[in-house]
Formats: C-alpha cells, sequence, structure tokens
DNA sequence: GCCGTTTTCGGCCCGACTGTTTTCAGTCG
C-alpha cells in the first residue's frame, strides 16, 4: 500500500514529465498542488480512499482522484507508464539543475537524444549545445555550474542550517547605512521544518539599495553571486545554500514582506479578499481596481488590517484554515518560547549528555525554567551508555544532592528515556518505571519495520500507564533518516484515550512530531510535550525550533504540558503513575 | 486538472533577471 510521500512523489515526477512534454502550465500546476497536499496530509491517503473520500483532499479532483484509486489498488498507474514512454523518466532529474528549466531539457533531449546526467554534462563539456537554439557559450558553463552546485546540496536545507545563516544575513544588512527593516521571508519565516533556500528581505531607499547589494554579495561564505540586479540578488554559499535578496522602499515593506513569506495558497485567499473588496493585491501595493487609487502598506499589519482582517502569525499562513478564522476573529492564541516553564526531556553524563546534573541544572536555571527532568538512556541503548538499574540509583543520589544545593531555584525530577525494544516491549520493568518521576519511551532502533508491527510496536509504548511521553515518534533526523512507516491516526487516537502526551523534539535535526501531526494531535485532544532533549547547554537554545513547530500546528499554551505550573505537572504525573 | 456565498465554464502566475537576442524567451520565486 502507497503511503502519501510516495503518492506525492509519483504526483510531482507526473508534474515534472508533463512540463518537459510541454504539457499546459495549469495541469502541471493541478498535480503539484495535489503532491504537496498529499505531502501535508496528517492522515493516510488510503484512509480517505477506504471511506471513499478522497476528493475531500484538497487539490484532488475526478481525474486525481481516479489516478490515486488506480494507484492504491493496483501499486501502479498506466497513464504514468504511458507517459514515461513518451518523455524519459531520467529527464525529470534534470529540472534539479538550477538554471535549466522545461524548454531547455526538451530542446537538448529531442536535438542530442541524451537523457542522464553524466550525458548532459559530456554534452556541456563538449559544447555541443552552444548551437541548440536561445543557447550559447555561456549556457553550457551556466549548466556544469548547475551540475555542481546540485552535486553539493541535497534536497532541502533544515531549518536548524537556514534559521542561524538567515539571522546572521539579517544582522549585516540591517548595519549598513540607509536599511531600516530587514526580515527572512518564505518558508523560512513559516519556520517550516525544512527550507528550499533562504529569501532575505531589506528595507530601504531607492537610493540605497546598491549598497544592500554590495553587502549581500560581499557576505561571508559565499561561493558565487548567481544573479544580481537593482533590486534583487542572488546568491549560493560554499555548502550550497542559496539566498534571495530583494529591496524594496520602505513605504512598500509590508506589501513586499506579505507577498514573499506567503505560503501560496495563503496569499491567493487574500487577493481573492481583497477583489471582493474592489482591491488588486501586490507585492507593491495595494490597488483600486476602479479608480487605480494606491495604499501603500509598510507594515504587514496595515496589509492586513485594510483587508478587514487581524494579523497572522506567519507559521499560520499555510491554508489550512488561518484565513477563515481570521475572517471569524478566531486565530488562536499561539504558544511562545516564554509560555514554556519545563524541560520534560534531557540528558546528563549519566548516559551521553555533556554535561553534569548539576551544571545542567545551572543552565536550565539560567534560562528561566523552573521544572527539569532529567531522562537519561536506559540499559538497552548501549552506544549511548544507558543506565542499568544500579546506576539509577547513584543518578537518584546525585538528583538529591543537587537539589539540595540549588533549593527552590529549580525543581530536578528524575526520569528516564526508556527505549521501546525492537518487539514492543520496555527496557525496564513496569515496577522500576513506576519508581520513576517521569518516563519518555522512544524509538531508536529497527526503525525500518513495516508499518504494521512498528505501529503496534509504539501502540504498546503508548497504552503503558507507566509511560508519560512518547519521545520523537517517528524517529526521524535530517538530512539522512526518514521518520518510521507509522500509522499516526491510530497512535494518536490511542494517546488520546490513554492520556500520554507526544513529543515535538525541538532538535532542528528531528522537529518530530513534524507540524502536520501535531495539529491532528490537537484536534484529537491529544497533550502536547515540546522538549529540547538537550545533550548540552547549547541544545537549551533550541527549544524556538520546537515551539516553532507547535505554532504552525495551531497549539496554544493549554494544549502543552510544558506551559504547566508546577502544581498542575506533578498532578499530571502523579494521577500517571 | 481543480474549483465555485456572483460562476459547472473560464479563470488560475506575474514580474525581475539573464542570456541570447536585436525585441524576446526561458528560468525562478
Amino acid at each position: 500500500m502507497m503511503n502519501n510521500r510516495q503518492l506525492a512523489d509519483t504526483f510531482t515526477l507526473i508534474a515534472n514529465l508533463c512540463e518537459i512534454k510541454g504539457e499546459v502550465i495549469y495541469v502541471i500546476l493541478a498535480y503539484r498542488k495535489a503532491s504537496e497536499s498529499l505531502m501535508s496530509l496528517s492522515r493516510e491517503a488510503s484512509e480517505y480512499w477506504k471511506e471513499g473520500k478522497l476528493r475531500e483532499i484538497p487539490g484532488v479532483g475526478k481525474a486525481i482522484a481516479e489516478k490515486i484509486d488506480e494507484l492504491l489498488s493496483t501499486g501502479k498507474l498506466q497513464f504514468l507508464e504511458n507517459l514515461k514512454k513518451e518523455v524519459p523518466e531520467e529527464l525529470a532529474a534534470w529540472l534539479q539543475v538550477p538554471g535549466l528549466g522545461p524548454k531547455k531539457i526538451a530542446a537538448i533531449w529531442k536535438a542530442l537524444d541524451i537523457t542522464t546526467l553524466a550525458e548532459l554534462a559530456a554534452a556541456a563539456k563538449n559544447g555541443q549545445l552552444r548551437d541548440l537554439p536561445g543557447m550559447g557559450a555561456k549556457t553550457e558553463t551556466s549548466i556544469l555550474d548547475g551540475l555542481a552546485s546540485l552535486a553539493r546540496r541535497s534536497g532541502r536545507i533544515p531549518l536548524g542550517r537556514a534559521y542561524p545563516l538567515a539571522q546572521e544575513i539579517i544582522r549585516v544588512l540591517k548595519g549598513v547605512q540607509g536599511v531600516t527593516a530587514a526580515e527572512s521571508a518564505g518558508s523560512l519565516r513559516r519556520m517550516r521544518s525544512t527550507v528550499g533556500d533562504l529569501d532575505i528581505l531589506v528595507a530601504a531607499k531607492d537610493s540605497r539599495a546598491a549598497a544592500v547589494m554590495e553587502a549581500f554579495v560581499n557576505l561571508k561564505g559565499v561561493s558565487r553571486v548567481l544573479g544580481r540586479g537593482e533590486t534583487k540578488a542572488s546568491i549560493e554559499f560554499t555548502d550550497g545554500v542559496r539566498a534571495q535578496l530583494w529591496v524594496h522602499p520602505p513605504e512598500k515593506f509590508g506589501t513586499a514582506l506579505q507577498y514573499a513569506t506567503g505560503s501560496k495558497d495563503h496569499n491567493v485567499k487574500l487577493r481573492q479578499i481583497a477583489l471582493d473588496k474592489g482591491l488588486s493585491l501586490s507585492e507593491h501595493a495595494l490597488t483600486k481596481i476602479k479608480s487605480k487609487g494606491e495604499t501603500l502598506c509598510s507594515t504587514e499589519e496595515e496589509v492586513y488590517k485594510t483587508l478587514g482582517l487581524p494579523w497572522v502569525p506567519p507559521e499560520l499562513r499555510e491554508d489550512r484554515g488561518e484565513v477563515e478564522a481570521a475572517k471569524a476573529n478566531k486565530l488562536p492564541k499561539l504558544i511562545q518560547v516564554k509560555d514554556i516553564k519545563s524541560n520534560l526531556h534531557m540528558h546528563s553524563t549519566f548516559s551521553d549528555g555533556a554535561l553534569s546534573i548539576l551544571a545542567m541544572a545551572n543552565a536550565a536555571i539560567k534560562r528561566g525554567l523552573k521544572t527539569i527532568v532529567f531522562t537519561d538512556h536506559s540499559v538497552g541503548l548501549g552506544v549511548a551508555n544507558g543506565l542499568s538499574m544500579e546506576r539509577h540509583k547513584q543518578q537518584a543520589a546525585e538528583i538529591k544532592k543537587v537539589q539540595k544545593q540549588l533549593g527552590d531555584k529549580i525543581l530536578i525530577l528524575h526520569g528516564t528515556e526508556v527505549e521501546i525494544k525492537a518487539d514492543g516491549s520496555l527496557d525496564y520493568p513496569d515496577d522500576f518505571l513506576a519508581s520513576l518521576d517521569l518516563v519518555v519511551a522512544s524509538l531508536h532502533s529497527s526503525l525500518r519495520q513495516p508499518r504494521e508491527k512498528i505501529t503496534g510496536r509504539l501502540l504498546k509504548a503508548v497504552k503503558n500507564p507507566h509511560v508519560d511521553i512518547i519521545g520523537h515518534p517517528t524517529g526521524r533526523e535530517f538530512p539522512n533518516r526518514e521518520g518510521a512507516d507509522l500509522d499516526m491516526e491510530v497512535i494518536l487516537k490511542t494517546a488520546a484515550e490513554s492520556g500520554v502526551a507526544m513529543e515535538i523534539n525541538a532538535h532542528p535535526s528531528r522537529l518530530d512530531l513534524d507540524d502536520p501531526f501535531a495539529r491532528r494531535a490537537r484536534e484529537l485532544g491529544v497533550l502536547i510535550s515540546i522538549n529540547t532533549d538537550a545533550h548540552s547547554e547549547g541544545d537549551l537554545d533550541l527549544l524556538h525550533y520546537g515551539v516553532a513547530i507547535g505554532r504552525r500546528a495551531w497549539l496554544e499554551p493549554k494544549d502543552v504540558v510544558n506551559t504547566w505550573t508546577q502544581k498542575k505537572l506533578l498532578e499530571w504525573l502523579k494521577k500517571r503513575g
């Protein structure tokens, strides 16, 4: 049975091949939209299918529903097989090459009858492309550069790499004379767990734009300048990460930032609302369609206000109901970093952490935390120096000692991150788990088990009354490991019944649960716990990534156990046993 | 190919930049 990712990949492939084939753009957009929609689904498309509700998936109409039906029943799609006979499948990979689009791909393929990236590289090197219509020597070097850059970067950039880099770029650009504002935009500002590239917007008078461009292309670590105009520039860093810059006059910064932040679908909805009011919304202005009178907005708040809406936090702008909620004045009061009072999943030198109990507790105090729980690894996770029950006794004594030393500055609890073993049993006996303050149960191994088996394995932990939190539920790790193939709908429903909390692991290499699942969890009334899984002092500062995912999932403080008072948290733990 | 609180047909993604051109096509966001 194909999962959502496989279905989404199939429709992306169809879109790519159609594009090279020269299909009308709207057909291609429709397949892309369906693919994105499948990826952001919190439930499996196969469940919609079983219920006969495929067409309830946004972007899925009659034709695509039929294709999904065929894929799920037979595992194949005749339409795609036919398409591949028209356009060789390997050509789809060419679209990844920066600077190469469908038109040139088709032209090269048809003229030279080549289909692999290696053949493309050879053709460019041998000067076989320069005589093709619309191409020249520069096209060849651009393709070779593109191929090299493709080899350097593989796929999307984890938020944990993109965010700090963008902050640094913004810091430098804000220092340029005449710059009144600088912000990230795009999927980075919406805090998606991975981003394609970095979009940066700067507000500065036209006369200062050249100086901003200059600072941008001369940033530290830039390996090449991909383009540079008067208001727009594009660079690539040595590791292949790309960044775009747009400079707008301060009086237009609001519309520009709104436009560049997206998402596409959110902006489509806003433009519709504008049209209903007789306005046309662009990145430059809100324009009265009849009189051509322009309203300029220097802030996003003004843009939304002109449309009769409250400002919508960027993390919500995915067209998942936020526009409708804004209209009804029912936007959620999203969780913020300052709401977090506790960290319920962290490590010390007892297992694989870098700091002692005392050092870690002091680091937590410095960051304003009121409660922390040491959840060092369990005995079975040998690679992480997992604790025997005997060593747990030593840890308990150490925690007691440090608690005495620190007094009421912080409450230190003693827990564990217990391994969910390959057979679904936990790494410690129940009575031992019951003796601990808090239990996080996590998967670290045998993540490639078949869906049914690994789902059953996790369900056992979800149902265990001694388990309080399921840690990084899918086990995914950027950029190399995909999460386990879990039936998350069943897991979340069971979690709602058992009262166990599901974690949003804030470490940027995990961000697990990701927001579609976390949103579904909230809908089902599942408690969420946002934790850093800190192994060092610096890890404690990664909390904001987890909170961002929580915001993308529409979480309010009450949905997240880490916002609770010490009293409420302890009562919850006591009740769970 | 999808979608509809005016529409089941006719809109949807438009503008900046680059390179190959000599007034424009392709790419990208």
